[in-house]
DNA sequence: GGATGTGAATGCATTCACAGCA
DNA sequence: TGCTGTGAATGCATTCACATCC
């Protein structure tokens, strides 16, 4: 048995496997081959049995008394997150976070392209985000359609997100990355990641206080 | 016993009171001056008892038959996590992602203020980013003092995040929002937050999948 | 020796269910 | 009746420890 997809893995785990997979990297750009669990661990403050265990969650993919291949853990970490493939993602809010995101060098380094970018701000349209044009929001429908665009950002203010949210779902989109400080009400099969920088603030204020 | 901080509440329940905060301050937007744990549980898609939990690990703030105050309870959540005074925040790195957060208003809005602004960048020193002159690194010692500044954010690229970690933690900074796609290693006493925005995406990308 | 993969044991967070109070 | 606070029970993630293989 060797599912290249994992019937049921813990959260926590799923989320480490994108750190695995950024921290391979480094260790390719450094020239490595081959990496122990010990070492993958150590990098991110991990156990090597945590690491052993997220991974075998997903099949079988060391080799014993050397370790993991490195270029070959890549490309199964690649295949499980889905990214082996380029996904077209959806951007709208052409604010200060919008900008930022839209030229984020480390998205493209990862398998993710903006593909447009939309904003609620009839003053807005027409105008230009470095190299995209900013469109209206009636446009989404058809632009989603077209690109296939399965992930979406929202860079907007917080009093239209949900607003926002809901025509991104009703134009196909089935994930969020949501950067407005609410908690989205979405339906089943669709995924938000919300992240809100004052939280993450707030959370070093507590444990420095 | 009412302790005004919890001796030992789980980490995640600390990660939950930060957007406690955030809703209750909604909710006192919308005029309400009272709450029960349901309802408060159910505008972030957790459970009551969860809610409940949360708050008893650091005291006794509801009123049984009655539900929680909401203006009393912004007041203690915000004594519990720190916020209930300014922080000044340092921010390193004036590239697409530090101009977005040096104004963004979500910061001001919950208690948090970008004192001044830095970079490694020679070419840099001397322009503004909005209304902050960039700094160059060699005044961080002596700004960090001067305003006191336990917090700093880094939005420098991954391969002088650590250097640059290194820098603020010397000049006395003890939390780290950082924005580079690394794992830092900082002494204890250090609290590091790392939003990695690829790694964000990669999550939808699997769940969608 | 050096490393993985994995059942078993541990530890921790969540949920349950109810006593107690308004 | 409505709601909080909390021990007890459950469920889940992590850690341990070892059989297995290079």
């Amino acid at each position: 048995m060797e599912p290249s997809r994992a019937d049921s893995a813990p959260d926590p785990a799923v989320r480490r496997l994108s750190l695995y997979l950024r921290q391979l990297e480094t260790f390719r750009r450094a020239g490595r081959h081959t990496v122990s669990s010990r070492q993958l661990g150590e990098s991110l403050h991990l156990t090597d049995a945590q690491v052993r265990k997220d991974l075998a969650y997903f099949g079988q993919f060391g080799h014993p008394g050397i370790g993991y291949g490195v270029e070959e853990l890549i490309g199964r970490l690649r295949g499980i997150l889905g990214t082996d493939r380029i996904w077209n993602v959806l951007l709208v809010g052409a604010g200060n976070i919008g900008r930022a995101l839209s030229d984020y060098r480390g998205f493209s380094a990862r398998g993710f392209r903006v593909a447009a970018v939309f904003d609620i701000d009839p003053a807005k349209i027409g105008r230009t985000l470095g190299p995209f044009p900013i469109r209206p929001m009636s446009d989404l429908p058809a632009v989603a359609r077209e690109q296939g665009a399965r992930l979406a950002i929202l860079a907007v203010p917080a009093d239209c997100a949900q607003d926002v949210a809901d025509q991104l779902i009703a134009a196909g989109v089935r994930g969020l990355l949501n950067f407005a400080p609410v908690s989205l009400n979405v339906p089943r099969g669709v995924a938000v990641n919300t992240v809100d920088m004052a939280v993450q603030l707030e959370q070093l204020a507590f444990q420095v206080t």
